[in-house]
DNA sequence: GTTATTCAAGTTAACGATAACATAGTCCAT
DNA sequence: ATGGACTATGTTATCGTTAACTTGAATAAC
């Protein structure tokens, strides 16, 4: 007979009658604090085991109007730095005492929407945001934040007056990345996964024109490649398609680079696999520059010239921010932290020995 | 001033008082439930908008003793099929209407006993639990599928006389990468990250193990390698670690496996480097098989032969198993499903023309 | 013109826990 | 013996919602 209907369970009360002492004492008992004796201790202990009773942590937190929680919502968990991310996070955190609740997001403003909202409805203590920014979603969060909600934003941009944000230096990154390619004496150096979003918010691009002109190369549209139209549906693994796809674009123009730099390193693995597919050599035909240092970028073959951002330091910061927010009770300026990112020279860019 | 103390957030009862009519008539409003006339409506959304006013999740689901929401408890998501597995889940979920939290637990029982009290304590509808089996950890989901709340376990083992639980048929899977091995010859073969836990826990060794008796080959415990010592801190990438250090201690055995099977792609990535620096040839000189199929397997040089086990659809089921039991309401005999997993031949076993 | 029916509210009592306050006994010091 | 400090409880009110019930119009039906 396995139709029995899931039983109600025991709350404090319940407990209590069974012992015969009142609520608040169990209470007492639970939480360890205020005076018990020893005697009533164990016998309430004792039916708390026998009752399997468990405290209900809704209507805790709603009496202490906290939570102790926070909540993280990262869209493309495939991306093994969302990951690195969320963990960094979780780590500061239950370092203090705090739960993480992780939402994904993986595409729409809808999804973002219903993230925020589910976590806002739970009453966590604040909330990072680590989502591609859109409109819609935005708009959200702005009135989160309004409503008082402490919250940090994680590498994307978002203006509020009372939300922190943290990123890399991704136009600085992009700078660094395209210059490396300038010192090893290309002039002619692609630029795949263009075009998402609004292009100025791309700062890696940005960082990408930046150097072509300090350097005096004129800027060719033509080496400059994305999906312009798709808006927003390239989550994690999937980017590499239009590496691929970039990169055939680039090798078929009259006068093909000789060096590209990628948005992400699953972009330049696509990149990598439709150099090979043509016969190329990587990098004496064609150089490639990859972002994110993800742990692919050791494995490909050639290994992968890429550009590392801090994402372990990002995570602690934002943790420790959100904290701050949350500790303070009030509401605070916002502050804007960007941290330095690191060109690795791999084998896709210069030869080794 | 940024010292400005956060205001308390609107209640219900605030904005009925300022439009003047009960809270009862704006939570009609909020919910949409019930009859309000247009004017009133007009006039409480108004003052919503004005006041800021977003309902309280906890009095909410406390009153309706139902969260719409699922938890996931993961170890290691820097494994993409963990990130596969949670993405499938928060799909299905989200089709019928639940939110997802995720909680990671990366090493400790500590850590899993943590991220199912934060998740129980907030009174989520059910539990889909994919980490790794530890003693403590397992007692405590003990008592929560005890107090009755709907729980599912992926990719592991748990016993309960409540709780369904999914997996991969890790013993067939392990079976099959010998098999495709001594298809192609090899009788020397190696086993690479036995020995974390009880070993006969480890089904795809076993897997292993069978293969070899199978096929009468003899099993050579010096071919068998792993770290017998630490007993669980080896999260996502850097089992690459035991991957490199085992295929070195077996390449230095006077006489070498010519094949490998590795415990996962991670460890089969370290195996690889191991091997490429001894300065030999996969698979010419060493064969060798991983275990799921991410997306490195694709772009290691050789490609990796490897056993996809079906992450998506372990995760579809296991929110399909878990809504099963959320809606009945009742206390359901449990169900376990094995799903098949498949051999992936790429070139570290087969040369390709 | 009386009785149903529908609409538009309001009232009450929880949901399960806890902060804050109240009570009462014991023990010790003055 | 009177007051204060400490210990061990109990009582009350409340956190913010909503289910369930009630009230009172307005409209429709006979």
């Amino acid at each position: 007979m396995s139709q029995n209907i899931r039983r109600k369970p025991a709350t404090l009360s319940d407990v209590a009658a069974k012992v015969g002492v009142a609520p608040m004492t169990v209470s007492r008992v639970i939480n360890g604090n205020g005076y018990v004796s020893e005697e009533t201790r164990e016998k309430v202990l004792e039916a708390v085991k026998k009752m399997n009773y468990r405290r209900n942590g809704l209507a805790r937190n709603l009496k202490r109007q906290r939570t102790d929680t926070v909540g993280l919502v990262i869209g493309d968990i495939s991306n093994p730095f969302s990951t690195e991310l969320a963990n960094a996070v979780r780590e500061t955190l239950s370092f203090k005492g705090y739960n993480l609740f992780i939402c994904i997001s993986e595409q729409s403003a809808k999804e973002d929407i219903s993230a925020f909202d589910s976590l806002v409805d739970h009453n966590i203590d604040g909330v990072i945001v680590a989502t591609r920014s859109n409109e819609e979603g935005d708009e959200r969060l702005n009135e989160i934040a309004d409503s008082g909600v402490p919250v940090v934003v994680v590498g994307r941009d978002f203006k509020h007056e009372s939300v922190d944000s943290i990123s890399a230096d991704n136009f600085n990154g992009g700078f660094e990345a395209t210059q490396h390619l300038i010192d090893l004496g290309h002039r002619r150096i692609g630029f795949i996964g263009a075009g998402f979003e609004n292009r100025s918010r791309l700062k890696r691009l940005q960082g990408y024109l930046s150097a072509l002109t300090t350097h005096g190369i004129e800027i060719d549209e033509r080496l400059i490649t994305g999906r312009r139209g798709s808006s927003n549906e390239t989550p994690g693994y999937s980017t590499e398609a239009i590496g691929y796809e970039g990169m055939k674009r680039l090798l078929s123009l009259p006068s093909r680079p000789t060096a590209v730099f990628a948005r992400n390193d699953f972009t330049a693995l696509g990149a990598i696999s439709a150099v090979k597919e043509a016969g190329l050599l990587i990098p004496q035909d064609i150089a490639i520059v990859g972002f994110d240092d993800t742990p692919l970028a050791l494995h490909t073959t050639p290994s992968l010239t890429t550009v590392r951002q801090p994402m372990k330091l990002q995570g602690q910061l934002a943790a420790e921010m959100l904290l701050r927010r949350i500790d303070s009770g009030t509401v605070m300026a916002p502050e804007a932290r960007t941290l330095e990112c690191e060109l690795i020279i791999r084998e896709s860019t210069v030869i080794r020995d």
